[in-house]
DNA sequence: TGGTGGTGGTTAGTTAGGCTAACTAATATA
DNA sequence: TATATTAGTTAGCCTAACTAACCACCACCA
C-alpha cells in the first residue's frame, strides 16, 4: 500500500494546486472591464462602507495609493464618497449599484469557471474538496 | 445528516481557501530579494530553458514584458541567454546556478511556511489535502 | 530564386499602481 | 490654549504592465 504523504510533500502539492487554480479563475477577471486593484477594492467594500484608511489596511497599501484608487472609482461611478458627520477628517467609500453589479459579475465569472470544472466530479470527490477547503481555512487562518 | 455540497458551494469555498493559502505563503517572498515577476519566471525556467515566447505564454504576459524581464534577469546574473542554432530569431533563457539557488530558497521559504502549519494535522487530514490537490490539478489542468 | 506572408523578439510610448516626503485640515490632549 | 496626533491629499518618482509599430528572420511557392 501507498506510504503516507509527509507534511512537506502535501505542502508542495497543495501549493502548486492553489497556484494553478487561481491562475485559471483569474483569467476571467479582464471581462469585468475594471482593473485588478479596483476589483479588489470593490470586494472589500462589499461588506459595507469603509474609510480610506480601512481600505488601505485591508489592501495592504499606503494612504496615497488609496486616495488615487478612490478618485478613480468615484470617477467611474463605482463608489460614492460620504463624509462622517462626527469627524470631518474621515471619508467613507460606499459601493454604488454599478460597482456592486460589477463585483457580482466578477465573482460569477470566477466561481462559474471553477464550478463548470467541478461538475464532472463524483460526490465523494466534491466532499474531499470541501473538506480540504475547511482544513486549509483553519490552518492558514492564523 | 449534512446535505451534500453543490459544485457551486465547493467552488466558492475552494476559491476562498486558495486565496488565503497563497496570501499566506507569498508573504515570505520578499526574503528572496527578487521581485515576484522574477521569481515566477525562474520557476518556469526550472523545468528547462524556454524561449521568450514560451515564457510569455506561461506567465500570461505580452512579449515586451518578457523582453524587459529577460534583460533584467540577465543583468542580475540569474539567467543566461542562448540562441537557437537552427532559427536565429529565437532566444532561450536558461536559469543560472545563482538563479536556481534563489528559486530553491524561495520555494523552501514558501513550502516551509505551509509545512509548519500542516504538521499539526492528523494523517487523515493530510490525506484529504493530498487527495484534494490531485483532484484540483486534474480539473484545472485544461 | 526572389518576393511575400507569418513568426519571434525589440523599441517607443502610455498607463496603472505602488512608494516616500511633505503638506492641510480637523481632532485630541497636556 | 498651545501642541501633538490623525485622516487624507498633493507632488514626484519608479516599476511593470500594455499597445502600436517595427526589424529580422524563416518558409513557401510561382
Amino acid at each position: 500500500m501507498a506510504r503516507n504523504a509527509t507534511p512537506r510533500e502535501v505542502a508542495d502539492r497543495l501549493h502548486s494546486a492553489a497556484i494553478h487554480l487561481l491562475r485559471r479563475v483569474r483569467s476571467t477577471d479582464v471581462q469585468t472591464g475594471v482593473t485588478p486593484a479596483q476589483l479588489s477594492a470593490l470586494s472589500v467594500l462589499m461588506s459595507g462602507p469603509k474609510t480610506l484608511g480601512q481600505l488601505a489596511a485591508a489592501e495592504q497599501v499606503r494612504p496615497p495609493t488609496v486616495t488615487r484608487l478612490a478618485r478613480e472609482l468615484e470617477r467611474l461611478g463605482l463608489v460614492r464618497r460620504e463624509s462622517d458627520k462626527d469627524d470631518a477628517r474621515v471619508a467613507r467609500l460606499r459601493s454604488s449599484a454599478k460597482g456592486s453589479a460589477i463585483l457580482r459579475r466578477g465573482r460569477e465569472l470566477r466561481i462559474g469557471e471553477l464550478e463548470r470544472r467541478l461538475r464532472a466530479l463524483s460526490g465523494a470527490e466534491l466532499r474531499t474538496l470541501d473538506d480540504a477547503a475547511a482544513i486549509i481555512e483553519r490552518v492558514v487562518g492564523e
